[in-house]
Formats: structure tokens, sequence, C-alpha cells
DNA sequence: GACTAGTTACTAAATGTTCATTAAGTCAAG
DNA sequence: CTTGACTTAATGAACATTTAGTAACTAGTC
């Protein structure tokens, strides 16, 4: 794991500056995971260069020697998890996100990076927005062919059909299943002993397989009567 | 600068001694609304009193004269939208929840204030985290009773039974419904096109309080053993 | 194995912002 | 004369980024 700095350090004060031993480690990778912390307890905005520094026991400039800029390190920050954690395709999926919220529940500095960041790229300008947008394109996708695929072929060609929401119900399913998980993220960081991730997960992913059993057909239906909803989609 | 120096307008330079006439309306509520768009839009962090003050047409200075410091004027927004939005009692609840997402819908603004500062504010030290923390726990048991009332009385004393995993399976749906619609919010956010809140958030609850109504006593079972989530965590 | 040149990984020291906040004053209205 | 709503100006801090080094290692050449 982090079997790193044999010897020196330099958080000495006063003497004069010694100089760190060439390591034949990719410093990169050390910053990035570094970075990746930071950007996780803190967020983006609020993280400086010298936050990230002062843990490596470095400058600012010594930082941006590796990476041109701060947008640079962040967007390397989340390439760098991206390619960590693969899913499998098909079905196994679902029991995959279940395993993933389990797997977060121990790791809130992951966590919390994309809790916190996906939220913050949903701001004007912000450099992790296209990253981000793209991601949940992705995973939708991907989540929607899952429930697809667990659904017996009797109904998957209705879950398949786009309603009159204008998206088809795995797809809402998809995007549900998701968001719940992002949702969760965020209760869970505020106060742990509140929500178990893992088994609410896996509650809302039973539930909307089972709805799309059941039910298929739904995309919008106006149930219980009681409120005016006026369905319309929007020009 | 002579005595007399009138100075100006905010907005223009130099000319006509127009200072803003005397309103008798509150300029708080109106810095507070300004506020509360500039935090939707680009998050706490990376707002500045400046940028409320300009859009405002005053100075920063002009903005603490009203609220001590920006964290009070960000605890000030979040009081203002919470008393804003009353929901009813009982199982009316869980359809005052669809309308408030296809209300969303149609207000980015808010949308975004909320989505944004609830995931900045589980970062370390943030203004804004204990007020969140505190709502979400409201809300929860709000949501929980609503789930609740919804279920017959045969399947309510199940649903309120804590399960294996230390919470009512009631009120794992609870948390699971306001999860989907926070993470709703942020996917809609990024992507308006591919997400329909209120369709999707409806999904959630139907399949959620069905699910309840079938097998109440879901907490976290492992049931279909489908998964190993044992060993290797790395990819 | 020493000499040199190139590369890597930094540092120190600006630079120019941007920011929240404070202090003291102005001006109009009640 | 007091109060409310500001203003100008200053302060001091935090920041990302640039520039110009410098120390240590690497490789090639004699």
């Amino acid at each position: 794991m982090s079997e790193t700095t044999p010897t020196e350090t330099r958080s000495n004060e006063g003497r004069p500056p010694e100089r760190a031993p060439r390591k034949r480690v990719n410093r990169r990778e050390q910053i990035l995971r570094t970075a990746a912390d930071a950007f996780a307890a803190q967020g983006f905005n609020n993280t400086s260069l010298a936050d990230i520094a002062a843990m490596l026991d470095i400058t600012p400039a010594g930082v941006l020697h590796h990476f041109g800029s701060k947008t640079d390190l962040l967007t390397a920050v989340l390439e760098l998890r991206d390619n960590n954690d693969p899913a499998p395709p098909g079905s196994g999926m679902l029991d995959h996100l279940v395993t993933t919220a389990e797997r977060n529940a121990e790791r809130p500095g992951t966590t919390q990076l994309y809790a916190v960041l996906s939220a913050e790229s949903a701001t004007a300008g912000h450099p992790a927005q296209e990253w981000f947008r793209e991601r949940y394109t992705v995973l939708r996708q991907e989540v929607e062919d899952a429930v697809l695929d667990r659904l017996g072929p009797e109904h998957r060609e209705a879950a398949g059909t786009p309603g009159p929401s204008g998206h088809s119900p795995a797809r809402s399913a998809a995007a549900a299943v998701l968001a719940a998980m992002d949702g969760l993220q965020v209760q869970w960081l505020l106060d742990p002993e509140a929500v178990d991730m893992a088994a609410v997960t896996e509650l809302v992913i039973d539930a909307v397989v089972a709805r799309l059993s059941t039910r298929a057909d739904t995309g919008k239906s106006s149930g219980e009567g009681s409120q005016e909803a006026s369905g319309n989609t929007e020009g």
C-alpha cells in the first residue's frame, strides 16, 4: 500500500533545505492519491495546492511541476479512479453496485470524493462538469442494460420501450438506482449511523426491478389522483 | 474629493448623484434571494460577496451590513427556503414529494442550491453541515411516517420494526426516496434531457412501498446468495 | 572513473489576483 | 438626533501560477 518515503522528510524546519532522495516510484501517483484525499475531504474549490503540497512535504510549485494546473490535477484524479473499479457486464452489475456501496462505507475518502465532486460539478463552469455528464450517461446505459438483463424476456421488451415521459422504464430505473446511491452517500457522510448504504441500495434495486416486472408499462402514471399532474413533458 | 462629491450609482460610473432610493421593502429579503441564486449557480465556496453585491449594485460591505458574515448569509438563505415549502403530514407527503420534483424541474435555481450545497456541506468544517444533518434526520422521519401511513395496517408493524441492519424497512425506504431525489437533481442539473425527475421519483416511491408490502421483513437479507462479496477489493 | 550534458524534481521568490472583513464616514429619512 | 443603508478605503490573508534557479541523478564519451 503506502510504503513510501524511506528516509528523508523535509518536515524538519530550520535546517538548510535537505533534498529528498530520488525515488524511482512514480511521484505522480503519490501526488494523485494525496490530491484525491484532499479533494475528498474538502471539495475541489476548497482545497488549495498548498494543502496538497503540505501533505507531501513539498511546495505548491512542486505539485505544479507534475501537473500543469490545479484543474489538470483534478481531471487526472478523476481518471485515475475511473479505471480502478471495473464493473462486470450483464445483470451481475447490479450485485456489483451493492458491493460497491458496501466498499464505499469503508472508504469515506473515495466516497466523499465523488459525492462532493459530482454535485460541485453541477455549478457553472466547473472543470469536471463534462466528465461527470459523460460518466452518468455511460453509467445509466450500463445499469439499464443490467436491469433489462435481470428481467425475464417477457418483461424485457416493455421495460425497454420508451413511455410517455420519453424514457424507457428500464432507463428510469437505472437513473433511480444511480441517484439513490449518490444521495445515500451524502446522507451517510453527514451521519454514518443513520443509513446503511449497501442495504438501502439493495432495497432500491430489488424494489425497482420488481416494479418493472409487475408494471413494466409504467412510464409515468398518475396514481392516486391526489395531485394534478400536468403531465406535460415540457417543451 | 470635494465635499459635495455626490458619488454615483453603482452600475454606472460617476455621473448622476443618484443614491438608490430608500425602499421600504425589506432589503434583507432581496439580498437573500440574490444570494440564494448565486450560491445555487456557483456553490458557496465559489461565490464571493462581491458576486452577490454586484448583482445588487452595491458593495460587498453593503451586504455585510445586513448579514454579519458570509456564513451568516448562508444560514439565512437556508432558513428562508426551509420555511417555504410546508409538507402535508401523513401519506400525502409522498405525493407532495413528486409534486416537489415536478416543481424543481421548473426551478433550476432552487434545485441547484440544495443539490450543490448539501453535498458541499459534507466537506470538513462546512458551515452548513449541521443544518443539513438535522434536515435529513427530520426528513427521514417524516418520510418514514408517510410510508408507514401508506402501507396497510397489516404491513405497518413489520415495516416499522428494525431489521438486522439496525434500521426499519420503512426508514430504509425513506432514506432511499430522499437519496433518489437528491441524486436525480445532480443528474438532471448536468443533463436535463436525460432524466425526468418527477417520473423517477414516483417510480422509486411506488416501487419501494410495494416492496415493503410484499416483503416488509427485508432489512438486509442475503437472500439470493448471488454475489460473493468477499476477498478481493483490488481491481 | 571522471567530465559533461541532459533530465527530473524540485525550491524560492515573486506576481497579480481575489477575498472576507473592519473601520470610519456620508447621506437621507423619521 | 438617531437610525438605517449604505460607501470608500484599508488590511491581511489565501491563492494559482510564473520565473529562475539548483541539487541530484542518468547516460554518453573519453
